[in-house]
RNA sequence: GCCCGGGUGGCGAAAUGGUAAACGCAGGGGACUUAAAAUCCCCCGGGGCAACCCUUGCGGGUUCGAGUCCCGCCCCGGGCACCA
């Protein structure tokens, strides 16, 4: 039997046991709970996975044994997200064709998967460009254009010059492209959009139902971002009839509303804009479609804006005030007019200081004090401000409402941040829009029976700079017949972007192989809602919102019998790994942010040392410093390396790949084999009848006492995501073993601490359990064994110690029976000679007792 | 600027308001070995010969008792950022 941990001759034995078993196909037994554990769905790149990948898997994987082993239905699947830009952009830089290359790499990652030991059900593997997949993807964009939610419309959007595509408003960020980091320009195309705005609430209402990390939820929430104002009508003073409607947080401002600003694109601007203004409106105007997304989000830009010679009355003070027109007030949030109050907001304040415009006060602070403006805060109460004056800013706010109300000039009104989701590409790889447009008809569905769209299997998909995707100029596939009226018309040749595919897949792994529809609802009812979904974080706004908004379309749909599809989500922290730069040289600059310029670790060996600086990075394949699954394996074993990511920090942290580290994993193994070797000569499978006949010392009570309570911890920790604390605690139990067996150990005792220590284990070290299981005679998989159970009666030790204190500070300790009467403790305390001394010659006033734990002795 | 997380030994970290630093890494000393590796044993926050004293970013507070709770700052990481 070997004394050490040594992978290769065991770990790659197991993992062909387990695959010839079938042992992680899923199991549906009735009369069993059911578990859901569900890992991100990735885009399998060229790049293969790091052992960074595996921070995200292996927790999953470690709670998903642990569940099995509890008796629960598991399920854990894995499938490939192989539609979409990074695989058609991958494909095009390798001249190859997607559909083929992303089944190679997805190959590749199932492999390394494996080679850790993740257990997924693999008979369930999806991909989501395949056919068999995609056909139900068009039939719930199919389900959601019946629904009203799906729609063909001109809007100005985010172009990438670069990918030659729209974007949704989630994947441009700081004005850039989120995949290739180009600015993004504004084209005016015919896209096609799903209606998430109708559903803004509904998706920040149920975020309070679900268990997600606190700062994921934010983002969504500020993303949808409600906010609560009034909407009401300013006249125009020399247009009688013509009006403008403007949007507002702060109704209770008004009295200091000193003038109004249009949007550029706002409808009324050519209308009011006097003759003599009209040149200077005009270039204004011009200038402002110039300028691209990046520059118009610019952070501290100055405020622009021309008087477009017109001006509205004030509908509180009856005062006029002027029209501006002012690139800072966007057309497309609320109604692309506002009133401004310089007083108290921070822009209007910029502009009427720049445009030299008057300033009023109207809310004076709580606190007093004279405010220096603008002054933006809602504590305080209204001043200048006719009969209002005096009102709290929130009485206010509502009283001035019902008015406006009343009046029938405005109303109550809520808005959201939120844009609709734009859903068209102009890409070749993506899932086809099940959408005819036909001369007479207009825009038809393809009837559902006849998906799928299939799409064509080309040689040249590159993308066009027409705003037209490639598939436009395949004549097969674009020239069709109209489903209604049977004449000519043409496909659509846009296809969905890849967060279409991602927002149901979880649902189609419930029921992976359903040739009549795109699940069973019995299935899904039974599997759904995802118990537990593990990721990164960088999908906050993008695929965890798109995913509740289509599983809330397939609730209304009665498809469905919930509103939330993960119940709980944690994110996984990053491994880092030390990557080398160097200075730059002369005539070489640094973009912002960079500290040096990232050099391959050959250059860092030749370059002399003061020229190398390290830091911590991401791995990835283009830095150079990625250590691969198949590479940790081989140099530490399947099982060291989760050890290692286990136990080296808290889930959700970012960790430092440190090989020094891992070897502490490779010790903490080895030792278990050791001890293992030790025990198994006098390990007496019987233990649990012989336990409860055998007479046993303190040292045998004790043992039995931390092989209990590591039950609990265990079963604690890793469903609470607590792993580094659960690998400690295993070490201690090791330990804890290790020092038992060196005294004249108990058989049952020792028998059952390494029994549960074996079992314990198999989560976390699944094939060094499965082994240790099998050289101690057993059958089978530890998997398929009963997870252990704590018993409550043997989780107290029959001993504790007493912390003892004088006035809060500790000044020794004693050992006293469990149970202690709370008088008998005071004694205890008041005789220690320790205690007796630092409390000298005071006098005692009080003695605290907590049972079990400590006495503190207050004195003078 | 706003909103989330975090600041604890040389390092990663642990700690239901109850002995701060469990568990591990690095380091030091020793055993085994011809030697090295591996392994095993001991030490390992700071000060002090010791009794003891000090120590969880900083300053206050609550409490018999605070890393933990409350108030006010400082620093680091992440997200959002003209949304009226």
């Amino acid at each position: 039997m070997p004394t050490r941990y040594e992978p290769d001759s065991f770990e790659s034995r197991w993992r062909q046991r387990w695959a010839d078993a079938g042992l992680f196909r899923t199991r549906q037994d009735p009369g069993r709970q059911k578990f859901y554990g569900l890992d991100f769905f990735p885009y399998p790149s060229g790049a293969g996975l790091s052992v960074g990948h595996l921070r995200n898997y292996i927790p999953t994987d470690v709670l998903c044994r642990m569940k099995t082993m509890q008796g629960f239905n598991v399920l854990h699947p894995m499938g490939w997200d192989a539609f979409g830009l990074p695989a058609e952009n991958e494909a095009i830089s390798r001249q190859t064709k997607p559909g083929p290359m992303v089944r190679e790499y997805a190959d590749v990652y199932k492999r390394q998967m494996n080679l850790v030991g993740i257990g997924y059900d693999w008979d369930r593997e999806l991909n989501s460009s395949d056919p068999s997949y995609y056909r139900w993807t068009q039939w719930i964009f199919l389900l959601l254009y019946e629904r009203g939610l799906a729609y063909h419309g001109d809007y100005p959007a985010n172009w990438c010059p670069v990918d030659k595509t729209v974007l949704a408003n989630e994947e441009v960020e700081g004005g850039l492209c989120w995949r290739c980091g180009t600015p993004v320009e504004k084209k005016v195309l015919k896209q096609w959009f799903f209606r998430i705005t109708e559903y803004a609430q509904r998706l920040i209402d149920d975020l309070d139902t679900i268990d997600w990390p606190e700062g994921i939820k934010m983002m969504q929430r500020n993303w949808i971002g409600r906010s609560d104002g009034v909407e009401f009508d300013w006249d125009v003073i020399e247009h009688p009839g013509a009006k403008f409607r403007v949007f507002t947080t702060r109704i209770d401002t008004v009295y200091g509303a000193t003038f109004c600003v249009l949007a550029p694109e706002h409808p009324l601007v050519q209308t009011i804009t006097t003759p003599q203004q009209k040149p200077e409106v005009d270039a204004y105007i011009a200038r402002s479609k110039l300028l691209s997304e990046t520059d118009r989000l610019a952070t501290g830009r100055e405020k622009t804006g021309v008087f477009t010679g017109a001006h509205a009355q004030n509908p509180f003070t009856k005062q006029p005030v002027p029209i501006f027109v002012a690139d800072y007030v966007l057309m497309d949030y609320g109604t692309g007019a506002i009133m401004a109050v310089p007083a108290h907001d921070e822009r209007d304040y910029d502009f009427a200081v720049r445009y030299d415009l008057p300033i009023v006060q109207v809310i004076k602070p709580s606190s007093g004090e004279t405010p220096t403006l603008p002054f933006t805060l809602e504590d305080g109460e209204l001043v200048s401000s006719g009969a209002h004056s005096g009102l709290r800013c929130a009485d206010a706010k509502k009283k001035m409402a019902q008015e406006l109300q009343a009046e029938g000039r405005g109303a109550s009104r809520v808005n959201y941040r939120l844009r609709d989701w734009l859903i068209s590409r102009q890409r070749y790889w993506g899932c086809p829009i099940p959408i005819v447009h036909c001369e007479t008809c207009g825009i038809v569905p393809v009837p559902k029976d006849e998906l799928p769209v299939l799409l064509p299997d080309v040689d040249h998909y590159q993308p066009t700079n027409t705003g037209e995707s490639p598939l436009a100029g395949i004549e097969q596939f674009v020239l069709t017949s109209c489903p209604k009226c049977k004449g000519v018309a043409k496909r659509e040749t846009d296809t969905m972007g890849g967060f279409a595919c991602s927002s149901w897949y979880f649902f189609r792994f419930c029921d992976p192989h359903n040739a009549h529809a795109p699940f069973d609802s019995n299935l899904v009812k039974y599997w759904m809602p995802v118990d537990c979904y593990v990721g990164g974080a960088e999908h906050a706004v993008m695929h965890l919102l798109y995913a509740r908004f289509w599983t809330k379309v397939l609730f209304d749909a009665g498809m469905v019998p919930f509103n939330e599809p993960f119940q709980v989500l944690r994110n996984q922290g990053a491994l880092l790994a030390s990557t080398p730069y160097r200075k730059p040289r002369e005539n070489e600059t640094l973009k912002t942010g960079e500290e040096g310029i990232q050099i391959s670790f050959e250059e860092a060996k030749a370059l002399p040392a003061d020229q190398v600086f390290w830091r911590w990075a991401r791995m990835s394949k283009s830095k150079g410093n990625v250590v691969t699954p198949d590479e940790g394996v081989a140099r530490y074993g399947a099982d060291a390396l989760r050890v290692y990511e286990l136990f080296e920090a808290p889930f959700e942290q970012t960790i430092q790949w440190s090989d020094e580290r891992v070897m502490g994993a490779v010790r903490f193994l080895s030792r278990t084999f050791k001890l293992a070797s030790e025990i198994r000569p006098s390990y007496d499978p019987d233990w649990r009848t012989a336990v409860q006949s055998a007479k046993l010392e303190k040292a045998d009570r004790d043992m039995r006492c931390l092989t209990h309570n590591t039950i609990l911890k265990l079963t604690d920790d890793i469903a609470s995501f607590k792993f580094n604390t659960a690998v400690a605690a295993m070490m201690e139990f090791l330990n804890g073993i290790a020092d038992y067996a060196k005294r004249s150990p108990n058989t049952a005792v020792i028998s059952e601490a390494i029994e549960t220590f074996i079992l314990l284990l198999s989560p976390i070290a699944p094939h060094t359990a499965d082994e240790l299981w099998e050289m101690f005679g057993k059958e089978g998989f530890t998997l398929r064994q009963e997870w252990p159970a704590a018993d409550d009666a043997l989780l107290r030790s029959d001993t504790v110690t007493i912390v003892l204190q004088v006035n809060g500070k500790t000044r020794g300790n004693i050992e006293a029976p469990a149970g202690a009467e709370r008088t008998h403790l005071e004694q205890l305390a008041l005789n220690h000679e320790k205690v007796r001394q630092h409390v000298g010659q005071s006098a005692v006033k009080k003695v605290i007792v907590v049972p079990d734990k400590l006495v503190n002795v207050v004195a003078e």
